[in-house]
DNA sequence: CTGAAAGCGCTAACAG
DNA sequence: CTGTTAGCGCTTTCAG
């Protein structure tokens, strides 16, 4: 029998034999043969290969995705490969290389601050959907969340309730999310009439020890601080960590809300008032974008912009001076 | 100029003039060509993949792992390739197939409950390296927790604190931590004389779901029940849930024990007691002996097993009863 | 230091 | 329904 009987067997080719088929396929499991990968890839020029480039899976938010990316693509018979790139350009650009290299039908990323030149050109021609965050030179289509509009809404509440000093803890300015989140927080600010006030602003990665040391700071910087705005769900971890070991108590000394929706939040010493993203929607919709893409749909929309939902918890309360007026207004 | 020459120019070959090299990356720079992963591999027979097969990516557990290991990946020049299991062995087959179609170099893997056949033929002869489970069908070489002896520990921590009535959640005993933690559960209330009862022990998938259904059944069945041991975090999430639900206090009402640490267990309601386990040791030691086995040294040891340690915090205190007995003598 | 030629394993086009 | 042939893009001899 000629190896291409057995290559159209094993492809479930229409015209061959239904017990041709048989026997390669009980003869193929027996010796253990598995396709090569490479040739295929050769002869057939494209892979059922997806790329994911998430900066962190220890984050909920990636990890979550990356769960129902995976689903979808599995559904699709894609094989999604995730990459870790830790936020570094030069290992986002290495992982980028590889999924050309192996020449990945399409890439899904959630990119670095500042990807390099080599990684912008590497996307070039590749049907791409960034995630979360969006830098226009990797390519026109995303999906997101209006981060504005949610740290405004965040910053809000807070004012609302009576505060006045409210800090901002968030991401480096020079990714999307982090500096339309500070945008948001200063915006907010600025639409209520609070001025600004040094030493309230904390800007670091994404973990959270720098949530840790952001509280710490604050605290002996600004000790009048009453409420914090935190951006992300890893720092947030961290600060809620130092608010235990310095005594600080949720929302009686300080009122916190977070940006995410880890499923830990609800069961925090004081249930964690956050800014809750569609984050299933999201994922859903980058899918179809970039199936859309390689199905060379042409769509419509090139961006997805989610709006972001405010769900109030046991982590914030009026501030420590108005509750001591209110107190006292009620004797 | 022949593709020969540029070829070697790319991978560096020592006789290559150094002018040459740079003239000829100059170029392929420009051209933005980018070497054929399915021809190099076709060529050399083998890639610098390296699979790595988890249930769950949720889990913070193999979150933190995929982390370690992605970058020390990175150190070898080896790419990690993530794939998420959901636990189904179908898709996991899948998944294996795909690794070895890559040729990939070598597999990590946290085993589903039952793998198929075709998974274990799949995994024959490739560098394998088990990890937290482990299934003796798919290889010799595995890293993994002592769960009985760790379970053990929560359990008699709670016996100590004078519980008679301690339930147990945990994960579905075809997987070996399922099993083991069972055992571990089982052999620490023999130890201490508590004779079994019915109703206590509630056993499956490692979902907070389940976690939240479990600790409703179990109070509506067994409300005497004073203490639960719970061998998964995604569980516990779950039952921390249902109890605040519920208006259950913990420890007030009920003790919880958690197996694992998951970066909030510090943060919840009341910081959970639970067993730690060594992840960052557990994770770099697989990687390492996957790594002895790329390079082909003999692994003396075939097996690595790690032990827990029980860190009590403030989710486990005396029994109700006790509570009340205490209460009562000191008066 | 550079070039020519062969062949990795597969699939698609073209016969039979 | 099955076989023959060619060529995907690369690396590796072997010759210059």
């Amino acid at each position: 029998m000629a190896h291409t009987t057995v290559s159209r067997a094993l492809n479930d080719h229409p015209r061959i034999s239904v017990e041709t088929k048989a026997r390669v396929r009980a003869t193929a499991a027996n010796l253990g043969y598995v396709t090569h990968a490479g040739a295929r890839l050769m002869r057939k020029g494209s892979s059922n290969l997806a790329g994911l480039v998430v900066p962190d899976v220890q984050n909920e938010f990636y990890a979550t995705a990356a769960s129902i990316m995976a689903d979808q693509c599995a559904l699709r018979g894609l094989q999604l490969v995730l990459s870790i790139s830790n936020d570094d350009p030069s290992r986002e650009e290495q992982q980028l290389r590889s999924l050309r290299e192996g020449r990945a039908a399409g890439v899904l990323i959630v990119p670095s601050p500042a990807p390099t030149t080599n990684a912008v050109s590497l996307l070039r021609g590749l049907p791409i959907v960034q995630f979360l965050r969006s830098n226009p030179k990797l390519g026109a289509h995303s999906v997101f969340a209006d981060d504005i509009a949610g740290i405004h809404q965040a910053t809000t509440h807070l004012v609302e309730l009576g505060h006045r000093r409210i800090a901002f803890v968030g991401g480096t300015t020079n990714i999307s999310t982090g500096l339309d989140g500070l945008n948001g927080y200063e915006a907010a600010l600025r639409d209520s009439g609070i001025g600004r006030e040094t030493g309230l602003i904390h800007i670091g990665p994404a973990r959270p020890e720098f949530g840790y040391g952001a509280l710490e700071t604050l605290l002996e910087n600004v000790p009048a601080v009453t409420a914090v705005v935190v951006a992300s769900s890893r720092q947030i971890l961290g600060l809620l960590c130092a608010a235990q070991t310095r005594g600080v108590s949720i929302p009686h000394d300080l009122s916190v809300v977070g940006y995410g929706d880890a499923d830990w939040f609800t069961i925090t010493r004081r249930a964690l008032t956050a800014v809750e993203l569609p984050i299933c929607d999201m994922s859903m919709q980058a899918m179809t974008t970039l199936f859309n893409l390689l199905d060379g749909k042409k769509e419509q929309r090139s961006e997805f912009r989610y709006q972001t939902r405010l769900r109030v918890r046991a982590s914030t309360s009026v501030p420590p001076a108005r509750r001591r007026a209110r107190q006292r207004g009620s004797e």
